[in-house]
RNA sequence: GCGGACGUGGCGUAAUUGGUAGCCGCGCUAGACUUAGGAUCUAGUGCCGAAAGGCGUGGGGGUUCGAGUCCCUUCGUCCGCACCA
């Protein structure tokens, strides 16, 4: 049989296409699998990491298939953001044209990779339907208090009038047109997550072994769970008065409370209300004015590039334990959403607060004493050991002392155990045009008011025009005005968008439910409690925090709304890893890529997917090799030039084992080592490479004979393993020679396992010297002096000391 | 700085989980068939050595009859986090 790509797959995309081969079915009785590869942004062509992404999942869901279970395996479109509207500035053209244009053409581009979607449920989230929904569910996280509005520091450009992300401001400018970034407070909406913090970073458990442990430090770091003692700050009666009575005292956390004889002073956040009260009441000179405003201006991220500094407030607090008076500084290193905004310091025990005070040369007071690493005054000593100088708690180890402190300021109620969480809050505004808009009103006589249900969805006003300079929501002239939905009284809109994060935090829901209901519902409980969680999920390790988190935080809150039942969305995570090309991630400014349509035109999308998933496990970075494609090509191309060798059959022929041939018994042993190694490694491995590696040994071994039952049973089984990677031709074989009738679960056969004899290595104080062929049933003492016999030569003028018998594996002679 | 992962032929990788290191493929060498081959087939291919043999999983040490695999140490590469008190 010649082998023509170029007729095998499009006629066999057309069949699954026509058959509906890969929809799964409403019926709820059968085993499922839910397999899902990240859905894509849709910026304009398919690219290597998309190839290896797709092959991955779509090999699991079609072993999953064979295998009888229902399956559903979906494709769709994360479709709003950012780029569709640098795109309307730069070539003139409308976000919605841009990206729906761009589907088109990859969703093309995927069908020819063979893929077994199930297409019935594609969608993009940038639809009004799915925003239809969505808002929806904003409404219930608002009203449930899960949404809430709040003033924060922004990266803000004049001069385009919008708010950049983190990663649009280059060097502190403007990636666009390079002018100054300023920090500005602005409202926005945010989501609770820190409500859910505890939960997130407790059932990171369930996912232990069944996610990356990478991925999950990564986010048990994220979420920065800490413990520690939390507790207030008095000022001193000069103080207050200084600050015209309007203080009297303010919060700090700690986790050293075992160290809290040693603070020596205590320093704010710049943006710390005291602070801000001291500059507008202009309390301090004008030189140490400017200087506090000078730190307020940088982000916190160009915060923790410069060198520590602050400044005295002229202000004092008392010490809660020795009622001494404390210096009160202001510090830029002092983050102000973080503990209150507010530290106490120790510098003899933290590097940090040592730092600035050997700066301003503040007093450095020891208080805990350990033999390992003494504290000399050179460096801070920020191991634990035993407390000194520490009043009636000396003595005390910091474990103790921890526990003790925090007890004592509980008891006198000066403070309380607390535990505070890196994680923030979700911050989901966007000032953009292409995004889910916000469906909220603001009133002004009722205040902040959702959209009435009935008006879902809010959507996007089609004309507008994209400069890239201010909200286009909110200089377009008619669309933010309308009703309060309360009233009835003139009220705006909200013109903000939604991060897109929202919407890839729920598509995963919609899958589930069959699109006839997709009018109606997001998703349909029933549907969704049968198919979650998700079985496999498959995608880049950049969406390790993020994505992930967000998802799994909507997980936990829909549920708590009573919308599906599952308490995380993904039960399994592949993560994996880069296409690279000589050595370094294929990108279009370096110059280095490969067209995945040009090599599925030239070799096709079996031997695309084959080099794929055979040059490098799937979680490990893949260098793109051309030859090596090749050679996926030419293994093709064997396996399809032996088919003659095979004949027609719905079932493998009965073999009379005994019968064949030294080769034709090895070729059915390699057959079902392959078949076995199938078995294995769709439990969870995914290590297509070793897959391939057996198939191709099987093929070999098959080429060494001549029996053609036994070529027949080998094209049954191999076409069988090899469809989850080669489909297409997969497909043409068994169409040929089984009727499709051996895609289904083949039981290994166990008689081909069985030998008569086996061969040992003799190993000569642990290096092989020579090996033996022994009956399986030969005992232990004819085995060794077999091998003393064998291995003659290595014994001269020895003396054995020890003989070492593995069964099946050695003998082992240790000699002197 | 902290945390994590990984170092195996010329290259991508494999190793039944402590038991014969290098499966499979790329590349390379030789041969066959060919007007021709960047097609196909056959054989060979870890390194040194004519051979016998020796060496060999980043380096050093240890445990063991036996270590790529376990332990200690060191070097290197990659990734993540980065003033979270």
């Amino acid at each position: 049989m010649e082998y023509n790509f170029k007729d095998i797959e499009p006629k066999w995309q057309k069949y699954w296409k026509e058959n509906n081969s890969f929809e799964p079915k409403n019926d709820f009785t059968k085993e499922k699998k839910y397999i899902l590869s990240m859905f894509p942004y849709p910026s304009g062509k398919i690219h290597m990491g998309h190839v290896r992404n797709y092959s991955i999942g779509d090999a699991i869901a079609r072993n999953s298939r064979k295998n009888g279970y229902n399956v559903l395996h979906p494709i769709g479109w994360d479709s709003f953001g950012m780029p569709a509207e640098n795109a309307a500035i730069k070539h003139k053209t409308h976000p919605k044209k841009w990206t729906y244009e761009n589907i088109d053409y990859m969703r093309k581009e995927l069908d020819t990779l063979g893929l077994s979607f199930s297409k019935k449920r594609e969608f993009s989230t940038s639809d009004t339907l799915y925003t239809k929904h969505e808002q929806k569910i904003f409404i219930d996280m608002y009203k449930k208090g899960l949404v809430y509005q709040k003033s924060a520091s922004l990266n803000w450009c004049d001069t385009c009038q919008t708010v950049l992300a983190n990663e649009q401001v280059e060097d502190g400018k403007c990636w666009r047109c390079d002018s100054d970034v300023v920090q500005k407070d602005m409202a926005g909406y945010y989501l609770k997550i820190t409500q859910y913090a505890q939960e997130l970073l407790d059932d990171l458990k369930k996912l232990e072994s069944k996610w990356p442990s990478q991925v999950l430090t990564m986010q048990e770091n994220w979420i920065g769970r800490s413990e520690g003692l939390e507790f207030d700050f008095s000022l001193s009666s000069d103080s207050k008065k200084k600050l015209n009575d309007k203080f009297d005292k303010f919060r700090v956390f700690t986790t050293r409370p075992d160290t809290i004889y040693g603070v020596s002073y205590s320093a704010l956040a710049p943006e710390h209300e005291i602070v801000k009260f001291l500059v507008e009441h202009k309390l301090l000179s004008d030189e140490k004015i400017k200087k506090i405003k000078d730190m307020q201006r940088l982000s916190a991220r160009d915060r923790s590039m410069v060198e520590k500094e602050g400044l005295y407030l002229e202000l004092d607090v008392v010490h809660p334990l020795t009622k001494k008076k404390v210096p009160l500084w202001v510090a830029n290193f002092v983050l102000i959403e973080y503990g209150g905004g507010a530290v106490m310091a120790v510098p003899a025990h933290d590097e940090r607060d040592f730092e600035f005070a050997k700066k301003y040369d503040l007093s450095i007071i020891q208080s805990i004493e350990n033999k390992k690493q003494k504290f000399d005054g050179s460096c801070a000593m920020t191991q634990y050991g035993f407390m000194v100088n520490s009043g009636n708690f000396t003595g005390l180890s910091s474990s103790d002392g921890k526990v003790a402190i925090t007890e004592y300021f509980e008891k006198n109620r000066l403070g309380k155990k607390v535990v505070n969480y890196k994680l923030r809050d979700w911050g989901i505004s966007r000032q953009r045009y292409w995004g889910a808009p916000i469906p909220m009103i603001h009133c002004e006589k009722c205040g902040l008011v959702p959209v009435a249900k009935e008006n879902l969805p809010v959507a996007l006003p089609d004309d507008i025009e994209i400069t890239g300079e201010g909200n286009p929501l909110q200089t377009h002239p008619t669309w933010k005005y309308t009703k309060c939905p309360k009233c009835g009284s003139d009220a705006l809109r909200e013109t903000d968008t939604m991060d897109t994060f929202f919407q890839s935090s729920w598509y995963f829901l919609r899958y589930t439910t069959d699109p006839s209901l997709w009018e109606e519902v997001p998703f349909d409980k029933k549907s969704s409690d049968y198919w979650m969680s998700v079985d496999q999920y498959v995608g880049g390790i950049e969406h390790a925090i993020l994505h992930l988190l967000y998802a799994r935080f909507f997980t936990k809150v829909l549920r708590d709304i009573g919308m599906q039942s599952s308490d995380e969305p993904f039960k399994n995570l592949l993560t994996q890893g880069m296409v690279l090309k000589d050595g370094s991630k294929m990108s279009k400014s370096k110059g280095n890529t490969v067209d995945p349509d040009e090599i599925i035109s030239r070799y096709g999308a079996d031997t695309a997917r084959l080099f794929i998933l055979f040059a490098a496990p799937p979680q490990k970075e893949l260098e793109w090799n051309d030859s090596a494609v090749e050679g996926a090509f030419k293994f093709i191309k064997r396996f399809v030039s032996r088919v003659q060798m095979a004949s027609k059959s719905e079932k493998i022929p009965t073999i009379e084992h005994i019968k064949l041939s030294k080769e034709s018994k090895y070729a059915r042993k390699k057959v079902y080592e392959a078949l076995k190694k199938s078995n294995e490694i769709f439990e969870g491995t995914y290590t297509f490479n070793t897959l391939i590696a057996s198939s191709m040994e099987a093929l070999n071994a098959l080429n060494q004979q001549d029996n053609s039952s036994v070529w027949s049973e080998g094209y049954f089984v191999l076409s069988n393993i090899l469809e989850p990677i080669i489909p297409h031709v997969c497909w043409e074989i068994s169409d040929l020679l089984f009727g499709l009738k051996n895609f289904t679960k083949i039981p290994l056969c166990e008689e081909v396992f069985e030998e008569e004899s086996i061969i040992l290595a003799i190993t000569i104080n642990g290096k092989k010297r020579a090996q033996i062929e022994v009956g399986i049933d030969l005992q232990k003492e004819d085995i060794i002096d077999k091998a003393k016999e064998e291995a003659g030569k290595w014994l001269e003028d020895k003396i054995i000391i020890k003989e070492i018998f593995v069964p099946g594996k050695l003998v082992n002679l240790v000699v002197k």
